[in-house]
DNA sequence: ACCCAGGCATTGG
DNA sequence: CCAATGCATGGG
C-alpha cells in the first residue's frame, strides 16, 4: 500500500458513507474496510490513512482517479456557512467531501436506474446489469461501457428489472455519441440543456450529473425527494416544502450549494 | 394486498 | 400552462 495526501481536512469514513449505507455497489465496493474500484483493467483498493488514504496500486493513473473519487476538488477550506444549521454540519462532518462518479456514463445510468424506484431498489437492478455487462477485476466490477450497452436489446436490460422505458433511456443514451469532454466544459445551464434533450434525462438527473459528477459548486437538486424531505425537515417548520421553496432556500447556500446538498442529505442520515 | 421510494414522458384539458 | 397516468423493484 501507498499513502496519498488528501487536501485537509478530509474524513475517510463520512465521504466513503454513501457506499455502505444504501447496499453495496458491485462497480464501487466497499470490501473489508476499503472502497474498492477498477481502473482500466486493474482493481485499486483504497483504505483510511492519517492525512489521506492508503491505495494499492498507486500509480500516475489511479492517483488523480482517486483523488476525484474522494472529492479532493471541492474547495472545503472557504466552506464557512453562515447559515446555523449548515454551519453545525459543517462542524459536525469535518472533512467529509462528497464523492464525485468519474465516469460519466456510469453516473447518468445509475441516476436513470435511480428514477422514480428507492436507492436500494436502484441498487439492485444496477448490479444485476453491472454484474450481466461489466468486468470482474478482483472483487469489484468495471462498470459497463457504452460501447458494450450500444449493442443491447430492450429485452437485455428489462429481464435485470430496468422498466421498459428505462431500458429504451440506457439504450439511446449508450448510442448517443455524446461527447462528455465537451460537455464538461460547457457552464451550468449549458450542460443542464445538452442533457435534457436527451430521453429520459430530466432536471433531476442533469442536476445529480452537475453534482456528482461535474462537481458544480452551485449544483442544487431542488426537485429530489430525499433534498426536499430534509430541507423540509431542517428549514419549514415540519410542513413539506415544495421545489420552488426547496429552490429558494438553495440561494442561501450561495455558492456552495453543491456541498450544502450533501452535508445536509449525509447530516439527516448521522445518527443524533 | 397494498403503499411508497432521491422521475420522466405522454396525453388531455 | 397544469393534472393525470403508467412504469419497474424491494421493503414495510
Amino acid at each position: 500500500m501507498a499513502f496519498l495526501a488528501m487536501p485537509q481536512p478530509f474524513d475517510f469514513e463520512h465521504t466513503t458513507e454513501r457506499f455502505r449505507v444504501f447496499g453495496l455497489d458491485l462497480a464501487n465496493l466497499w470490501h473489508e474496510g476499503g472502497l474498492h474500484r477498477v481502473v482500466g483493467t486493474r482493481e485499486v483498493r483504497i483504505e483510511a490513512a492519517p492525512g489521506g488514504v492508503d491505495v494499492e496500486p498507486l500509480d500516475d493513473e489511479t492517483r488523480p482517479l482517486v483523488r476525484t473519487l474522494l472529492g479532493a476538488d471541492f474547495d472545503l477550506g472557504a466552506f464557512a456557512p453562515a447559515d446555523p444549521i449548515l454551519a453545525r454540519l459543517r462542524m459536525q462532518l469535518d472533512g467529509f467531501r462528497p464523492p464525485i462518479a468519474p465516469d460519466p456514463f456510469e453516473m447518468l445510468v445509475g441516476a436513470i436506474t435511480a428514477q422514480q424506484i428507492s436507492l436500494f431498489a436502484a441498487f439492485a437492478v444496477r448490479n444485476r446489469f453491472v454484474e450481466r455487462y461489466g468486468v470482474r477485476a478482483d472483487h469489484a466490477y468495471a462498470f459497463p461501457t457504452a460501447e458494450r450497452v450500444a449493442g443491447l436489446q430492450q429485452d437485455d436490460l428489462t429481464t435485470l428489472g430496468y422498466s421498459r422505458r428505462k431500458a429504451d433511456y440506457v439504450l439511446s443514451l449508450a448510442r448517443s455519441g455524446l461527447d462528455f469532454d465537451s460537455i464538461a466544459q460547457l457552464p451550468d445551464d449549458e450542460v443542464k440543456a445538452a442533457l435534457t434533450a436527451l430521453p429520459g434525462i430530466g432536471e433531476w438527473t442533469a442536476d445529480w450529473f452537475l453534482a456528482r459528477h461535474l462537481a458544480r459548486p452551485r449544483a442544487w437538486p431542488a426537485g429530489d425527494l430525499a433534498l426536499r424531505k430534509v430541507v423540509s425537515d431542517f428549514y419549514g417548520d415540519g410542513r413539506p416544502l415544495t421545489t420552488e421553496e426547496v429552490r429558494e432556500i438553495g440561494a442561501r447556500f450561495e455558492p456552495f450549494q453543491n456541498l450544502a446538498a450533501h452535508y445536509l442529505l449525509l447530516g439527516h442520515r448521522m445518527p443524533g
